[in-house]
DNA sequence: AACTGAGTCAACCGCGGCCCC
DNA sequence: AGGGGCCGCGGTTGACTCAGT
């Protein structure tokens, strides 16, 4: 008899027995109180000394993913996602990999956010979630968006969430280490009275840096690592996906050139001549990419509000 | 108010790796 | 060496919620 079927009689022999389906507060109740005086681990064992009538499975999966006190309730934030998304680009679906530069976040969680919100848009723009296309999408309007929202949040203590998004990553090897960065956001630019532009670096230490003025750096609250980094933007109408370089503006107010996979190439430079650029202006160089705006002309489409 | 379709997320399932005997 | 049990991972499902009509 094979494996297979063995445990498939095994099954069907106890499946009178187990229960299915979701917990009760009863169950909860008996299993918090369990793992409270024994410890978690040996999962079968433990189901039945608790008298749970579920498989240690069962009870292993609703501990880690829903019991345990350090889980952290509600939505990912913006630079939770970002983190998602750069670590999946590295590691694709190896979600408890991921889960662990995510305190508080378990694997399922971050699985469904990406099935439920990253997919979904890959849907929408018709095409393959980890294709090459979409990884660039991601790039050049996602993440580009999450950091403007991360900043937009930050005020008026900029460098609290993105410390916190550095904390995290120094959690472990990944951490931010391949975001490399450098870019410049400016909400308002928009706005005849600009606020001061602040400009974000990241480097391969995992230290996030901000300064106020990046001609003539006075840091706000961060080290350096390496020498301040300050991007040159282009200064007139980009090509788009020219020998596999995304090369825009992703926003009325942001400027992004990306040319690899990491974060090395976002610059977020403000553009002045952008304020008022309309996206229908695109010329794009090979009609393979005419998904993209398609696609990006639609507002609803990668919104940051709808993650 | 009732219906419907889409979105969300907890839970289940199958598989593979590891460890012990 | 290999059989069996346990554990963890990733894929999938289905119940529930909610917004739109």
């Amino acid at each position: 008899m094979s494996t297979i079927a063995k445990r498939d009689l095994s099954c069907n022999e106890e499946e009178s027995e187990l229960r299915r389906g979701p917990w009760t507060l009863e169950e909860d109740s008996l299993l918090i109180h369990y793992i409270a005086r024994h410890g978690e681990g040996r999962w079968n064992m433990l189901a039945k000394s608790a008298g749970l009538k579920r498989t240690g499975k069962s009870c292993r999966l609703r501990w880690l993913n829903y019991l345990k006190p350090d889980i952290k309730r509600g939505n990912l934030t913006p630079q939770e996602q970002l983190l998602i998304l750069e670590l999946h680009s590295k590691w694709g679906n190896r979600w408890s990999k991921i889960a662990q530069h995510l305190p508080g976040r378990t694997d399922n969680e971050i699985k469904n956010y990406w099935r439920t919100r990253v997919q979904k848009q890959a849907r929408q723009l018709n095409i393959e979630s980890g294709s090459k296309r979409f990884i660039d999408a991601v790039k050049c309007f996602w993440m580009p968006r999450l950091l403007q929202k991360m900043e937009q949040s930050n005020s008026p203590s900029p460098q609290s969430s993105m410390t916190t998004m550095m904390n995290l990553g120094n959690s472990g090897e990944a951490s931010m280490s391949s975001m490399s960065s450098s870019f410049n956001i400016n909400p308002s630019m928009s706005s005849s009275s600009s606020p001061p532009q602040r400009k974000f670096i990241m480097d391969d230490a995992n230290h996030f840096s901000t300064m106020s003025n990046p001609i003539n750096p006075s840091p706000d609250s961060f080290q350096f690592s390496q020498p301040l980094e300050i991007s040159e933007h282009p200064k007139s109408p980009p090509n788009v996906f020219e020998n596999n370089v995304c090369s825009y503006p992703i926003q009325d107010n942001c400027y992004l050139d990306t040319n690899n996979y990491g974060m090395e190439g976002i610059n977020m430079d403000p553009l002045s001549a952008m304020d008022t650029y309309d996206f229908s202006q695109f010329d794009f160089q090979t009609a393979g990419n005419g998904w993209m705006l398609d696609s990006m002309g639609d507002s609803t489409l990668w919104n940051m509000d709808a993650m």
